[in-house]
DNA sequence: ACCGGGACATGGGACATCCAATATTCTGTT
DNA sequence: AACAGAATATTGGATGTCCCATGTCCCGGT
C-alpha cells in the first residue's frame, strides 16, 4: 500500500465513505456560517469542491434532505433547512409497521417513550400555560367530541390536542418528536385493523385531561396521561398477541 | 412501455416523487413479507421493477439506508436492516450544532426532553432490573470516579452509565434516542467552550443515583435525575446568556 | 482427505454525459 | 408600468461504462 493513492478518501468501507461525504457537506455549511434558509453551492460546484462525481454527491444530498438538514428546490437550488424532524417519521413508521408483523415490540416501545415524555413534561407545561393556550386545548377537545359524535375520524384532532398540551413549553425539539410519534402511531390502527381512537372513552379521557390541566393539577394530569397511554399499550398488545 | 407511462403522481414536486419511490420500496418489502436480515432484489432488478433509472433508485436506497430501513453491503446485496436509529443522530446533531452557534436554545430543549425521558422511565426500569444489570451500573459509576480522579475525560463513561440505567426496559427505541441525545449533548461543551462533565459534583450525583436505584427508591432516583439535568440546564443557560 | 489460494461470478460504487423539468430573472412589447 | 414570454441557471433523471468489494467454488498442494 505504499502506493499512496491520490484518491481523496481511502478505501474505507463504502458506508463510511458515504457518511464521510455527508459530514463534509455539513462541515462546509458550518464553516461557511450558513444559517437556516441560506443557499448552498450548486451541485456542480460542490461536486467539484469535494472531488466526487455529481451523482455520488447527489446521493449524499438526498440523504441530507431526508434527514432534514437541507432543502432542495428543483430548478432553483439547495438551502439549509429549518428545523424539522419530520423525515425521521418515515423510517420509524416503517420500522414500527415491520414490528407489528411480529409481536409489535417496536410499536409498544414507541408508546412507552411517548408516555414518559408526555407525563413527564405536562407539569412544566402547566406552569407556564396562558389562558389563550388553555382555551385552545379546550377547543381541541370540543372538536374531538364533535367528530366522535359524528362518527368521523378524529386522529388528527387528537394529535392537535396533544400538540397544544405542550405548546407552552416552546420546545421545538419536543414538538418535532411528538409529531414523529404521532405520525407513526396514527398508522398503527390501520395496520392492525382496529379502530380504537373513535371510542367514546378516549374522548372522555381527553376531556378529563383538559380538566386536570385547567385546574393546574399536575399530578392528576400526569396520571391521566399515564393511564391513557397504558390503555393504548394494552389494546395494541391484545391485538398483536391475538 | 415505460416511456408512455402516464406517471401516476407526476405533477407533484420532485420531493414527493422521491418519497413516493421510497414508500414503494418499503411497501415492496412489507408486501413480500421480508423480515430483518432478508435480502432485497438487486439494484438492477429493482430499477427495472419500479420503472426508474438505477441512479434515481440508488438515491432512494441511500436514503433508506440512512433511515435505518435497509442495510447495503458492497458486492453482496441489500438487506432489511435490524433496528438502529443511529443515522438519525447525524441530522439531529447537525441541527443542534447549527443552533448552538448562536442561541443554544436547542441545547436547552434537548436537556429538557432528556430529563423528562430519564426521570419518567427510571421507575419502570428499577422494577425489572436484575442483579447483574445493577452491578453493571455500579461498575460504570466506579469507572467514572476513577476517570474523574485521574482528571480524564469521562463523557463516554457517563453515557454508558445512563445507557445501563435503562437497559432493563429492553426498549431499543429509547436506547437509540438516548444515544442520539448523548451524541449531541457530548458536543455541547466543546461548542460552548465549557467543561463541566469533569466536576466532582457530577460524579457524586451519579453515585447517589446508583444508590437510589440499588435501594429501589423510584421517587428518589427520579428526583436525583431531575436535579442532575436541571443543573446541566442551568449551567448551559449561564454560558449561553453570557 | 484436508487446507489454502486464486479465478470467477455477482452486485454494489463511482463517474461522465446526456436531456428533461422547473424556478428565477431578464427583456421586450404593449 | 405591467405583463408575457424567452433566456438562464439549477436540479431531476436516465443510460452506459468501468471499478472494486465480497462471496463461491474449483483446483492444486500438502
Amino acid at each position: 500500500m505504499a502506493t499512496s493513492r491520490i484518491v481523496p478518501q481511502a478505501r474505507f468501507s463504502a458506508q463510511a465513505r458515504l457518511r464521510a461525504l455527508q459530514s463534509e457537506i455539513m462541515e462546509l455549511i458550518l464553516d461557511r456560517k450558513l444559517e437556516a434558509g441560506d443557499p448552498l453551492p450548486t451541485e456542480n460546484e460542490l461536486s467539484l469542491a469535494l472531488g466526487v462525481g455529481r451523482n455520488t454527491l447527489r446521493e449524499s444530498l438526498k440523504v441530507l434532505q431526508a434527514l432534514g438538514v437541507i432543502e432542495i428546490r428543483h430548478g432553483f437550488g439547495m438551502f439549509v433547512a429549518p428545523s424539522n424532524l419530520e423525515a425521521l417519521a418515515d423510517g420509524l413508521s416503517f420500522r414500527s409497521r415491520l414490528s407489528l408483523r411480529h409481536r409489535g415490540v417496536e410499536a409498544l416501545q414507541l408508546i412507552e417513550v411517548r408516555r414518559a415524555l408526555e407525563s413527564g413534561l405536562i407539569g412544566g407545561s402547566i406552569d407556564c400555560m396562558t389562558a389563550e393556550q388553555l382555551a385552545a386545548i379546550d377547543e381541541a377537545v370540543t372538536l374531538m367530541e364533535e367528530l366522535a359524535a359524528a362518527g368521523e375520524d378524529m386522529i388528527a384532532a387528537s394529535a392537535q390536542f396533544h400538540r397544544r398540551l405542550f405548546e407552552p413549553l416552546d420546545n421545538e425539539l419536543l414538538m418535532s418528536l411528538l409529531d414523529v410519534f404521532w405520525s407513526v402511531y396514527s398508522k398503527i390502527p390501520a395496520e392492525l385493523g382496529m379502530d380504537d381512537e373513535g371510542l367514546p372513552e378516549t374522548v372522555a379521557v381527553h376531556r378529563k385531561i383538559y380538566a386536570a390541566v385547567a385546574s393546574k393539577d399536575k399530578t392528576l394530569a400526569a396520571e391521566l396521561l399515564d393511564t391513557h397511554f397504558d390503555g393504548m399499550r394494552r389494546r395494541v398488545a391484545e391485538v398483536v398477541s391475538a
